[in-house]
DNA sequence: AAGACGAAAGTGGTTGA
DNA sequence: TCAACAACTTTCGTCTT
């Protein structure tokens, strides 16, 4: 609990809540939100990471992480970066080297060479860097994410995945299975309007690192989707809790297995909006939760069926 | 007029042989 | 690898508020 307070800091853009007024806001960059901590209201939804740039892939790098010095480009190879050393035993002059000078220009040559080469494993991941940042920040997904998005990534590489695959379907996939391990999933769909692949392909990614990865990620629970769609619905926290209690009894009497996760999250709060009096209609929810109406009423058929819930009026 | 409801047919993904 | 299957979507007509 104390690593999430952690990543909250103070706002320092002279924002102002828009409900109370106070300047108290709190950036929650897990959620990728501003908190008023006067009245609670959630003021940024979908924040974009204003940030300076960085990669750390761990923590002793986040600590050093800061960008100085020019831009460097991804159109070159080795970013324009790198030195060329002349093959020609000649001086600036044009006059022939000494032995000993051209034995020391060889080793020169020779080390230059092992760096470079040693620059273009990492050109991968700069180049793998740059669209996850894009494609992050374009989503509003938090640095915290990113964070654990580069360091699966990273063994994609080590495992030889990327190999015949497209960098940039890893990278997505990444993301996407980063979100599921911070329990803030977003669904393969969402995933897919911001990234130039489609279901199928990221998917297949998906599969690949978990099998080849051996590693276990939660799938989405319809209770992640609730602060999500909820505050998207403009619907109060209590009402939210309530919803997230539908889910959980429906979940012990075993409603919910088989069952897509955006659906009950839709249909939960579309009954939880009846019961507290902030009703939202059908198509509302559908709408924000990209699921049909039908899902919606077939969620809420059997959830007030199941669970024996009177909606009041 | 808008929202809610449900039937029927179509679609894409999972599962088990 | 293929067929069966359940869940979801699309479409559309009817009922309710």
């Amino acid at each position: 609990m104390s690593k999430v307070l952690e990543k909250k800091d103070k706002n320092q853009l002279g924002l102002v809540c828009p409900e109370c007024g106070s300047t108290e806001l709190i950036r929650d960059y897990t959620r990728g939100e501003s908190i008023c901590s006067n009245c609670g209201l959630v003021i940024h939804e979908h924040m974009v990471d204003s940030g300076p740039e960085w990669r750390a892939f761990t923590a002793e790098e986040k600590n050093q992480r800061s960008r100085v010095g020019a831009p460097t480009t991804f159109r070159m190879p080795d970013k324009g970066l790198s030195t060329m050393i002349g093959k020609q035993n000649t001086d600036s002059f044009g006059k022939k080297l000494s032995a000993k000078k051209r034995r020391l220009m060889y080793r020169l040559r020779k080390w230059n060479f092992r760096s470079i080469i040693h620059s273009s494993k990492r050109r991968n991941l700069a180049h793998a860097m740059s669209e996850m940042q894009r494609l992050a920040s374009q989503m509003g997904i938090s640095r915290d994410i990113m964070e654990t998005a580069a360091v699966l990534y990273r063994k994609v590489i080590e495992n030889g995945l990327t190999r015949g695959r497209s960098i940039d379907a890893m990278i997505a996939a990444s993301l996407y299975l980063a979100c599921r391990l911070h329990n803030l999933p977003r669904p393969l769909d969402e995933i897919e309007q911001y990234s130039r692949f489609d279901r199928k392909e990221l998917g297949y990614c998906v599969r690949t690192i978990l099998s080849k990865l051996r590693i276990k990620v939660p799938r989405a629970k319809a209770t992640d989707f609730i602060p999500r769609f909820g505050n998207e619905l403009g619907l109060s926290a209590k009402t939210q809790r309530t919803a997230i209690k539908i889910l959980e009894q429906a979940r012990e009497k075993g409603l919910t297995s088989g069952k897509d996760p955006t659906g009950l999250a839709a249909a939960a709060l579309y009954i939880a909006s009846m019961l507290e009096g902030e009703r939202r209609t059908q198509s509302e929810v559908s709408r924000v939760v990209a699921v049909t109406e039908v899902t919606v009423r077939n969620r809420y058929r059997e959830l007030i069926r199941d669970l024996n819930i009177q909606i009041g009026r």
